[in-house]
DNA sequence: TAGGGCTACTTAAACGTTTAAGTAACCTTC
DNA sequence: GAAGGTTACTTAAACGTTTAAGTAGCCCTA
């Protein structure tokens, strides 16, 4: 591998002048200009990055850092979402380093690592929680990073998220549109921080319309299928069970679909399904799952071109973007007339 | 953040002594051994790899390039097997550098890219294709890597693969022995190596049974559920369909078993379905999937692994490492008997 | 024609490590 | 009691860049 030497040696100038030609950082005249170019083409020779960090201080990665919520192997959100982080950043010119946390414990001693070895420039967190450790030590160490997710608390950070609130609210309209009346919500984890807002829509859509609170048809769920059909299970065993929920994610749905379909029940008939993240997963099972499309992709994009202005100390157009899901209609909401 | 001659000064020693003590790499005596690891505790020093990557030639990283074939964002398999290789990746202090190709022309450039620009110590690399641009290069260039999949030619490298020979053949002995006579294939994108070993494993359950194989059977298939539909329709399509359907994978299965109902068909009793991958989907999708196991995270450890010993001249342990997939029976191969 | 202000360079220090080579002190050993 | 060996260090070069500071030549201006 031939280095900035090499070049200078061969071009009859000082390293200085290739790196003045390399990054146009100094005047320099046409002819040696074009002779250090043509012996660069010649050797092709290549800047080392490392020699560059070092003198720089940057390294031209960003940090994500799997979380033991967002390995769940099975939730696909991860996939278009680091997708979407490798291939914006590399149009930057960036890589994105991906790191594993085996436990919640490890996982604040792994952003102390990655930071104190200043492995990377910056950091994209997903799934902001309440308390969030990660959150509280990047803000204090004032190290660069952005967030999928809203703060919880008095924090404030760049970030991204979805509108859960509307989302939810407007699902939940459309099966009261429907005409349902007894609507359960099999709840997120309460581990994150969006949870909240789902609820709120979910309470705002039932208030708007008159119809009252019924905490028994709210069910503790989690993240995963196993955790909806539970919660699912839950449901249908109360003396009224609700005639539609929804869901606080796909994954969920579909457990949810199961256990109904296993008492002999069927949907949209006998309980009407509304998810949310529409995973590919929404539109391959039978009955098709209505549910909330969030673009993942169009998040990751979003948070590392944030990351970039803000490593840059470049103008950041809103730091705090809420993106709306879009509600997409499908076979498990049904068309049913006046329940209750 | 202190450095190392930060350290050296206030343990009153030299940078080399302090280096020496970090790395025992040199005679040091007790009480300045001593004295140095409290100063570095005290200060809170950590050595910077970039610096250390600077002098050593190495940076720690793995690079991990997702093709447009790993990238298909329904494909589950890249996130057990990312999982995989950032969790082992962790535990040898190593980091997992993930970077995407738009498309199939700029991918070998990519690989270059990072090799030039020395961003990893070495790669892997998923789902080997015949005539491997990719694989041709990093050999020609002698840069490390492992791969998951086998050599389609004369190139040889350190791999890990499952054989997909022995699961499909036993998969199709299975449906073979539940009576099915008339058994259809839906093949894999030709592009994948692995391909080809299964068409070989179907093609010899079928022999060995004494059974005629029929071309109008095998349908071209691709990745996707999408797919799968497709070639499913085909098949129905013709004057004696198959009572029973091998798939290349679990989302064309499910794209098969849709194609199946939609026609007004139920999954076993007219068709019945076996897949590949065992994803989660396979569990969730009712009927329940039968399919061959794959154990991605496995397949993930084991080339990190193996790559690590690559890159520290160790001993490996089997450069060319073939799993068995295991066969899961579940709803989908039903338990029909004698036809046709 | 001396001085100032360009332009087009070069020199050398710096970034934070590792490590080969040097050195001083002490201990053996014959 | 001098040669040789060990131990515990230090010095300084090197890795491949960037960049502040220096310099030499030239043109312009008063």
């Amino acid at each position: 591998m031939p280095t900035i030497k090499d070049v200078a040696r061969q071009a009859n100038v000082s390293i200085a002048t290739v790196s003045y030609v390399l990054n146009n950082s100094g005047p320099v005249g046409e002819a040696t200009r074009a002779r250090v170019l043509a012996v660069v083409e010649e050797l092709g020779y290549r800047p080392s990055i490392i020699a560059r960090s070092l003198k720089g201080k940057h390294t031209h990665m960003l940090g994500f850092i799997l979380s033991p919520f967002t390995r769940q192997p099975q939730d696909p959100f991860f996939n278009e979402f680091l997708l979407a982080l490798a291939d914006t950043a590399a149009g930057f010119d960036y890589h994105v380093a991906v790191t594993a946390t085996a436990d919640l414990a490890s996982e604040r001693a792994t952003y102390e690592d990655m930071v104190k070895d200043r492995r990377v420039d910056g950091f994209i967190v997903a799934d902001t929680r309440p308390d969030d450790e990660r959150l509280a030590y990047l803000v204090a160490a004032g190290f660069p990073f952005v967030a999928f997710g809203r703060p919880a608390n008095e924090l404030d950070f760049p970030h991204v998220d979805v509108d859960g609130y509307t989302g939810v609210k407007q699902a939940v309209q459309h099966l009261i549109d429907l005409g349902h009346r007894r609507i359960g919500l099999i709840e997120l984890s309460p581990a994150l921080v969006c949870r909240a807002h789902r609820r709120q829509g979910y309470e705002a859509a039932l208030q708007e319309n008159g119809l009252p609170l019924r905490p028994e048809l709210i069910a503790v769920g989690g993240l995963t299928e196993e955790d909806g059909y539970r919660a699912m299970e839950g449901l249908l065993d109360l003396a009224r069970p609700p005639t539609a929920v929804m869901a606080g994610n796909d994954l969920m749905a579909v457990g949810a679909m199961n256990a109904i379909r296993d008492r002999g029940l069927t949907v949209p008939d006998d309980v009407a399904l509304i998810g949310f993240d529409d995973i590919p997963l929404a539109s391959y099972v039978r009955p098709t799952l209505s549910t909330l499309r969030q673009d993942f992709y169009d998040v990751g994009e979003r948070l590392v071109r944030m990351l970039m202005a803000l490593l840059h100390d470049e103008e950041i157009a809103g730091t705090h973007v809420i993106l709306e899901p879009t509600l997409i209609i499908r076979e498990s909401s049904g068309g049913a007339l006046t329940r209750d």
